[in-house]
DNA sequence: TCTATTTTAGACCAAATGTACTAATTTTTT
DNA sequence: AAAAAATTAGTACATTTGGTCTAAAATAGA
């Protein structure tokens, strides 16, 4: 039986998700489902094994929308879509970025995989600005590690936007996702070239 | 006796800060003095208690710092030294930081203390950023919401840096605290006018 | 000094949790 | 159909936790 395993993962998740990952045993878990708790650890040995089979979930679905956006040629577009389409998945497993720095501190090995992957996400962010400055629709930089120190922002609001809506962001669901993709991409905006303005205007009428 | 509540602060303060919130109990607090915890609960009847101290105590640190920035009158400097030292004190309370949505989430009358605290701080940097352009440090705004949306960049920044710094960024103390003051500075860089960026080169150079 | 108050400790309880072990049941394979 | 493997449940245990109740000890006040 599969469907055992597919059944922890769903309640998993949404227990997560309303309650924090600090607040749900397996117990509990096993008793939503339900199933005896020694079926569950028979399954998932600890909490983080669950944890981890999110996450890999979240990465299927980061690069089957990956995909999605390929066919969008114009960068900054391209970016946008991307961003809202990847702030709506972390919606959907908020509990992973609401309890981060919890999770990481747990499990060892999945710190040092999303750390990688931070890292290949840093090095996409690198190449889109390059061609963005090609395409001139950001200055060029005007002092080494300008870029370095704008993907570091990047980073840390894409990590931590949710955690913030949680505290400081009671509007609806959609609402908030839209908003925060608006403003990461924000976070580009004052290295827009006149061009690249022209452009951004364009794209914001059309959201 | 008013020490066994400083040494409950104090012993608390370390074990929050080494394992973090959730995995200290009262317990251990109680154990790690030591006193009996039905002592340590006589002086604070929870955890909860004991943050909300701690926390008053990180507002009395901020608010004795900002008047030692007071005597400084330009405004990037005075800026970048306040998230200096600000940034220090953040440090020092890090599990606050690091654990702040659990925290919140914990106790909503702390959580409503410490968004009305954001938004005194949101209006002061919106005051920091209007001088600013008075002076020609900083560009006109040319759009609307334009530095409404770099105050909650600001926001976010200020409010999670430590709890990316705990994953990403294994160097020192020191090290990682200048360069997230620097990095929290680098925000307001891409508005700079030349002025501004004469004076921030300055800035830098003497840091 | 004597009394009242504050502080401290110990015993105890009920609930929850992770974990190990055993056995029954179901499914798959031969 | 029989055997083997996978799945499920039940039981029991040691630990930890927050919490209450009681009483001793220390401190402060009259």
């Amino acid at each position: 039986m599969k469907k055992t395993k597919e059944k922890i993962l769903r309640t998993a998740h949404r227990l997560f998700n309303e309650q924090g990952v600090a607040q749900v045993s397996l117990r509990q878990i096993a008793a939503a489902i339900p199933i005896s708790h020694t079926n569950l650890i028979y399954h998932f040995p600890n909490q983080q094994a669950i944890i981890a089979a999110l996450h890999e979930e979240i990465l299927a679905e980061a690069l089957r929308l990956n995909q999605e956006v390929q066919g969008e040629s114009h960068v900054l577009k391209a970016l946008f879509q991307s961003a809202r389409l990847g702030f709506k998945v972390l919606y959907d497993y908020r509990f992973f970025m609401l309890d981060l720095n919890l999770i990481m501190r747990a499990d060892p090995v999945l710190k040092e995989k999303f750390v990688q992957i931070e890292q290949l996400r840093a090095q996409m962010y690198q190449e889109v600005i390059d061609r963005a400055v090609q395409e001139k629709l950001l200055r060029e930089a005007d002092h080494p590690g300008m870029w370095a120190d704008l993907i570091q922002h990047i980073r840390i609001y894409s990590d931590y936007w949710l955690a913030s809506a949680e505290i400081y962001d009671s509007r609806k669901p959609a609402a908030v996702i839209a908003d925060h993709a608006r403003l990461l991409m924000g976070l580009f905006y004052p290295y827009l070239t006149r061009k690249g303005k022209e452009d951004w205007e364009e794209m914001m009428k059309a959201a």
